[in-house]
DNA sequence: AGGTAAACGAGACGGTACGTCCAGTCTTCGG
DNA sequence: CCGAAGACTGGACGTACCGTCTCGTTTACCT
């Protein structure tokens, strides 16, 4: 017997997770996010446009919370990795304006921005939200900031997640307020809160 | 003598707006998200709370959100007001530690925060915010800002907007994620942002 | 402008309960069960059916259950009386074969069949169906059998409850198989058993 | 009958129907509906307390109400045999007892006014239920009872089928109903109808 | 002083989404 | 090839709120 039908045509798997519904549920749910906004996110909605029972989605996301999540690690990882190599004043000032474009024209940025917002209204978001995505992220960002430091690159005047926050806050915040983000304002933010006066 | 009632017993009014009512609404609305978070703040538990009928609510408040931005707007007149007498940097700081005492200890801190989160899933929302309680604070924010670099006090690198984005957006986003904003924070963000090097 | 509109036009009445709304539920059952069976009585067909919410439904009935009740007792009532006037062993027969004709071919003779069978799945529904419309019944039954007896037209050698089940119970159990019911089944039921040879 | 084997050690077998696995449904859906009633015999409960895939189930049997009439056919042959040796109105009688005895006593009664019960909701059960139980069962009853009429035992005064469900249908009303059989039921009709008035 | 109009509480209504449960089908894997 | 395991689509369940509506009652204003 031959090689035969070796290509994978399987209407649906089996006993083991199908990744196409998997990847369907994703899709489904940046789509609507990013087409009809969080108020059409719905799991029935979801369940819908990805062409997926409902009780599929339950079986593997405890909420839709987490398909969010899940959409924004996979995306921001790939389209927003923290500096590893160089540690440089300006490599970090690239983070921050990559950070910028990310929540104010990639799709995924939306999803942190929705997700930010749910935290308020949900305690097990934010419970979420901080391990999955925020901590981990900032555990790299300090790293980050922690080399160029030694490297001698910069000073902060403040601990090292107050300055992480005193960065990214403001690009956060012109965010989440609907405002652009000007290339000046993250300049103007590294030049003068990562070196400070005296030297 | 007999007679006193001085306390406003009335069952319910008549053919003017029922003052009882209206914030009976407000503090229900200001209760339940205080006592039970966002998820219980349903326009019916709001009604059920204030001891009113639903269409009471819909006839005077488009939505909850007007609600929320109803309190909000009472709550931070009072309690969060934008300094209008000395135009110094000193006083920028204590504004700005209000703000963030505001954010963090305060009940209507909170109404804030959900309406920045709901702001995010409705661009309804949005629009409201800006135009009734972001918008205004933020004009009497640049003329506190205008004065004090008038007076020499401060020299910002940045526009008026950014400048203010910039100091506010570390303290909002530091309390969306929950953390606490240190004394020391609101110092730097002034020192290092509105002092910048003399060259 | 004068007396128009003197007919009652309301779209729905508002604060007490919409009798237009009761009547679509329960011809909506009723059709459902005649026209594609039990499996088709779900309570979310019966509300498509009935143009109605499902909120609706579940208002004023706890189960699909006491739906199908209220239909039996309403349609029972009026098409399937227990003779008051007469109490002669004719008037029992003819009881007897009105009762044989409403199960086998009035639609709502299918509903009482419905309901013995579910009782037979659902304790709740035995009860239910008992204490609506069986026993109810059931004392009708038993007072006509008196008076027949106390008239010296019959005399049965058995307790009344016993005696009607022995009338009764040939008649369900053939209706229950699916079967015809002859009318000689009844006359000869009527005959041996409530006039018994000894006299 | 060679190695009998009698102990059941065979994790599962191979390549023929495990009849350790037969037997396991069969009993768990005896079980099942004996403790926690109809609502409870759902397939996968079934599979669950069995210890069994749901595949398994639905390899063999086509639904499960053919589960049920396999244990029906079981226990109902065994316990309630239908006399085939001394064709008397006596052992009609006896056979009557048993049988009303069968359906309030014995776990397997029950099982028949479910599958009774299931026929009024499902065609497809009414068929099933005839074809394997209820028209095997009443060939057999029909012999019985002409053998006592040709023996001059009894002489009824209906058809055979007629008289049987009017000896019968008491008995399964009763039943159906939630009653008890006494004693005198099952005689008094006994005597009125398959005695009749001799003229 | 009486009549009218507005606001009120109450709550029914048609809807939409929730999260759960089971039916019945299909696939994988081990014996 | 059988059976255990279990993922999958599909659809009903009963609940919670949504925003709209109508009822009957209660004032306040305006003739």
């Amino acid at each position: 017997m031959s090689v035969t039908s070796s290509q994978p045509r399987r209407p649906h798997s089996g006993s083991r997770r199908d990744e196409a519904a998997r990847l369907a549920v994703l899709h489904a749910a940046d789509d609507l996010l990013a087409e009809h906004g969080f108020g059409a996110l719905t799991v029935e909605a979801i369940a819908r446009r990805a062409g997926v029972a409902k009780q599929t989605i339950y079986r593997w996301w405890p909420s839709k919370v987490e398909i969010l999540l899940d959409t924004l690690i996979e995306d921001s990882t790939k389209s927003l990795p923290v500096p590893t190599d160089k540690p440089t004043a300006e490599s970090i000032r690239g983070y921050l304006r990559r950070f910028a474009r990310f929540l104010t024209r990639d799709p995924a940025g939306k999803v942190l921005l929705a997700l930010i917002a749910e935290a308020q209204h949900d305690p097990e978001t934010a419970k979420s939200l901080h391990k999955r995505y925020l901590d981990p992220r900032r555990q790299q960002e300090r790293d980050m900031l922690a080399r160029a430091i030694e490297a001698g690159e910069v000073s902060p005047g403040l601990g090292p997640d107050a300055t992480i926050d005193a960065l990214v806050g403001p690009i956060v915040y012109r965010a989440l307020t609907g405002a652009s983000i000007p290339r000046g304002l993250v300049d103007t933010l590294v030049e003068d809160l990562l070196r400070p006066r005296s030297d």
